[in-house]
DNA sequence: ATTTTAAGAATGAACGGTTCATTCTTAAAT
DNA sequence: ATTTAAGAATGAACCGTTCATTCTTAAAAT
């Protein structure tokens, strides 16, 4: 009857889908949602862009499928900072640096930072979007903060502003994308831990 | 014959130009060079996308007058950093605080990072960009940072690399155009300067 | 009356999402 | 081996939209 089973054929279309939505996401978050094009998505997947209305029936459907995949994602990511070695302090570099290194780990950001700032974003995006928001995070990261304060890693004052300021710090530095050339290079992470940094002595 | 002296007509022409020049920084610098467009010029200088084509021959011409302008007087407003008053770090304080301040104040800082990170900009303005570059900006802060690390103001280290954090940082803070709601709030200065502030101490 | 200025409509080219006719692949059935 | 047909894939239109730019027209200035 059928060339191949049915269980193969599902198999084999939800991984294209995926591998569709990884490309996506790399497209989409370099060049945000009106930026991006579906051939340039396609040329990505490696498949022609008429391939693409196979798996999804729109622009806005692929996007919003994306959307949603990266928000869960995100907020898995943020709870894993506390599986990570070492002090509070140890546990946000760590989380930093490895963000700050591999280019993958930004493309999450930057799709945020564009779904949050673009316009005519679809409402389905923008309303998965608000349940993980910026806020949610700095709640996530709160009790990591505290701790870290009260160990007297992290400096004192507005836990709450502090995360913010962070946060947005790390995330415009992703979002700035810069081509790492001659002129500029991207601060590593030690310089973005001095933010939070508790009180140091002199010399060290 | 003319109430108006060619003279007179002349001034007023360069200050209609002027106005253009001006609403076209505040669009470029927003949206970019693609995003931005001459409708939106346009309104923003309160005439007809048509008028527009009296005073400059095409968007690009347009375009490249105003990075001419924007990284020239960029390069001015770095050496005024040296006539604020107070000790380095204050001097860099006071001219940091400003800029976060100060909407109108970010638009060169933008029209330049999206200028140096869009494809298709045109060959002149990435010219004029590049005799204006971040590296000039590091030589031209140089001296300041030396004497605030001589006096213990500003942390110690390789000099030009805190300046290009710095300026990476502050650049990608402004870049990052956030709408000011209850989930993101601009980091004022303060927190910025700790990258580069000098050893602090226990309590203060 | 003539020129200048302005607004706004018209133009035309490019772009890009989407569709579709057609060809290829592949694995089961013969 | 050969056949067969479902599903995969392509690439070329299609077609609406979006601008940059030009044209038309009329008011205002001189």
């Amino acid at each position: 009857m059928s060339p191949l089973s049915e269980e193969q054929l599902i198999k084999r279309r939800e991984a294209q889908r995926q591998r569709i939505v990884e490309a996506a996401l790399k497209v989409f978050a370099v060049r945000g949602l009106h930026g991006a094009k579906m051939s340039m998505v396609a040329e990505e997947a490696e498949l022609s862009a008429g391939q693409l209305y196979r798996f999804f029936e729109s622009k806005e459907e692929l996007y919003i499928t994306l959307i949603r995949q990266v928000a869960e994602e995100t907020a898995q990511a943020m709870k894993s900072i506390y599986d990570l070695p070492g002090s509070p302090f140890d546990k946000l570099r760590t989380f930093t640096a490895s963000i700050l290194k591999e280019e993958s780990a930004q493309f999450p950001f930057k799709l945020i930072q564009h779904a949050n700032t673009a316009e005519d974003v679809p409402d389905e995006a923008k309303q998965l979007l608000q349940q993980f928001t910026a806020k949610r995070y700095i709640e996530q990261l709160l009790p990591l903060f505290e701790e870290g304060q009260r160990m007297g890693d992290i400096a004192q004052g507005d836990t709450r502003k502090l995360i913010s300021a962070f946060l947005t710090l790390l995330s415009a530095l992703i979002t700035l994308n810069m081509p790492i050339d001659d002129d500029h290079q991207m601060p590593d992470a030690d310089i973005l831990m001095r933010i939070i940094e508790g009180p140091r002595v002199r010399d060290r």
